[in-house]
RNA sequence: GGCCCCUUCGUCUAGUGGUCCAGGACGUCUGGUUCUCAUCCAGAAAAUCGCGGGUUCGACUCCCGCAGGGGUCACCA
């Protein structure tokens, strides 16, 4: 019937961390699903909390995620503009047809007098309500002064998406401030009006509004508009799980996640499955699986809390699903300074190696630097290694010559290294745990490695011998 | 303080009156994959279902109280 269209709405006041972004995404799903639209509008109506350039880090963040608008700020759209500070006229023209209707009034009270009146509802221990004061005669309002929301306080019952049945008194129905005296509207006002005008069909946004909606229904009234579909979220909590997500704890912007190596998709079936699932026991989600299987109505009530661990493996197992040339485009940016002058060819090799131990981009270089570069001598891998060090330097030595010299004719595939390597277990009677570690240590000065064969044969037979000797020479 | 929301393994959760002495996943631990790290596989430990009452033959599931946590009471969103 109708057209689903849902929009996220944030403030330019900053990033998006992953709280910010699930909402955003819930959002995105449920229009793509619906084969609707999902609309990026920004409440710019505080220029004080205003901070320059995030309205463009916002769009960024959502466009790397691949949370794609439809309409928004800077695509455009049949409700443009997406800007609220764009839009003033049209608040004023809603405004007017309150004040017309008796259903606004000019707040008449200095600032400080409004605070007298809270101060006065907080020493009794009382809820401030501004009706409570409602002047008797309030002036005309000539833009100068606050407009207040003539409230017609009653109770409310009402469906919410994911919260279920809801209800308030009318205690909690307010004369809240519509314009302020800057001119512009506050969020409370600003937002059904948009989403009113811009045929907004589901409104998606974080428990801290639900305080507010007896009023938004209050305010529906008055403006004799039909409500959207409401979904509460419940809070993204912080890691130590007692309270909401926040940046001032430490909330990352979602964009230092994809800097430091993580995929969006990852990111975004994390996120997702944040206090969301699909009642299977399905984990991992392509985002089209998502955008298939999402619903509210499988969205949990309860406050969700962060954790980063499960987050390190979901991108571990995306990483892991990558064909190689996949792989190679999607961690181009994060090969340590020493591969720029390796070969494509070479890298992806490194790559067949490191992937599977791979949780996300940022560990590439200390994986896979020694595939570039001699690292230096390290003594402490033999001197702290809990079997070679039981060993004498000389014995080391002659093992190592052994397997010089038998590497010396190799030809350097997996397989013939395998091999020798094998053979050489059997000659010098030594453990694995012995001789591999040895030669690891030797051509790679790295305490863990991809397998040993494996790794010589992409290391190839020039560097590998030349380590092998310099080892010789510093034991 | 008023009002509102929430409450199942450490964490994310399944669960809508019996098939649950509660299932999956992350994490942890153990073992295996002729070496390390990781992967993969197998297995283990891990929730008296916040507490107390009811309703019922039977409750994690329904009702009532309580407690704890969170939100809100801005010319912020």
């Amino acid at each position: 019937m109708t057209t689903v269209r849902t929009r996220f709405a944030p403030s330019p006041t900053g990033y998006l961390h992953v709280g910010g972004i699930r909402t955003a995404l819930f959002a995105f799903l449920l229009a793509r699903q619906a084969n609707g639209q999902f609309v990026l509008r920004l409440e710019d109506t505080d220029k004080k909390r205003e901070v320059a350039g995030s309205d463009q880090h916002l769009m960024d963040s959502l466009k790397a995620l691949g949370l794609q608008y439809d309409e928004g700020p800077d695509i455009g759209g049949p409700f443009a503009p997406y800007r609220q500070s764009e839009r003033l006229d049209h608040y004023q023209g809603w405004a007017k047809k309150l004040i017309d209707s008796g259903r606004a009034y000019a707040d008449p009270y200095t600032s400080a007098e409004v605070e007298a009146f809270r101060e006065q509802a907080k020493a009794t221990k009382k809820p401030f309500l501004f009706r409570n004061h409602r002047p008797e005669n309030p002036p005309a309002w000539d833009g100068s002064q606050p407009l207040r929301f003539k409230s017609d306080p009653k109770a409310y019952d009402w469906q919410d998406a994911v919260m279920g049945k809801l209800h308030t008194g009318p205690e909690v129905v307010d004369d809240f401030i519509l314009v302020k005296s800057d001119g512009y509207p506050t969020y409370n006002f600003a937002h059904i009006v948009d989403d009113a005008e811009m045929e907004i069909s589901h409104i998606i946004r974080g428990q801290e509004f639900l305080a507010s909606i007896p009023n938004y229904l209050n305010l529906y009234e008055a403006l004799e508009l039909t409500p959207p579909i409401m979904a509460t979220m419940p809070h993204v909590l912080g890691p130590s799980g007692n309270k909401k997500l926040s940046k001032r704890d430490g909330a990352k912007d979602v964009l230092d996640y994809l800097r430091e190596g993580y995929l969006p998709e990852a990111l975004v079936n994390f996120i997702a499955t944040l206090g969301w699932n699909d009642a299977t026991e399905q984990e991992i989600f392509t985002i089209p699986e998502l955008i298939e299987k999402f619903s509210l109505e499988h969205v949990g009530r309860g406050g969700a809390r962060f954790d980063e661990q499960r987050l390190l493996w979901m991108n571990g197992s995306f990483i892991r699903n990558l064909s190689l040339d996949e792989l190679f485009e999607r961690c181009a940016q994060f090969w340590p300074p020493e591969a720029a002058d390796a070969s494509d060819d070479y890298k992806k090799q490194v790559l067949g190696l490191v992937q599977e131990r791979l949780k996300y981009f940022g560990e590439l270089p200390e994986l896979s630097r020694f595939f570039f570069i001699d690292l230096p001598i390290n003594a402490d891998l033999i001197s702290s290694h809990k079997q070679l060090k039981k060993y004498e330097p000389q014995q080391l030595k002659l093992l190592l010559e052994k397997v010089a010299n038998s590497l010396e004719s190799s030809d350097f595939t997996a397989s013939d290294l395998q091999e020798r390597l094998n053979v050489l277990l059997e000659e010098t009677g030594e453990k694995p745990a012995v001789l591999f570690s040895l030669v690891r240590i030797a051509t790679t000065q790295a305490p863990a490695s991809p397998s040993l064969a494996e790794t010589l044969s992409v290391l190839g037979k020039v560097v590998s011998l030349r380590r092998l000797q310099a080892q010789l020479a510093a034991l």
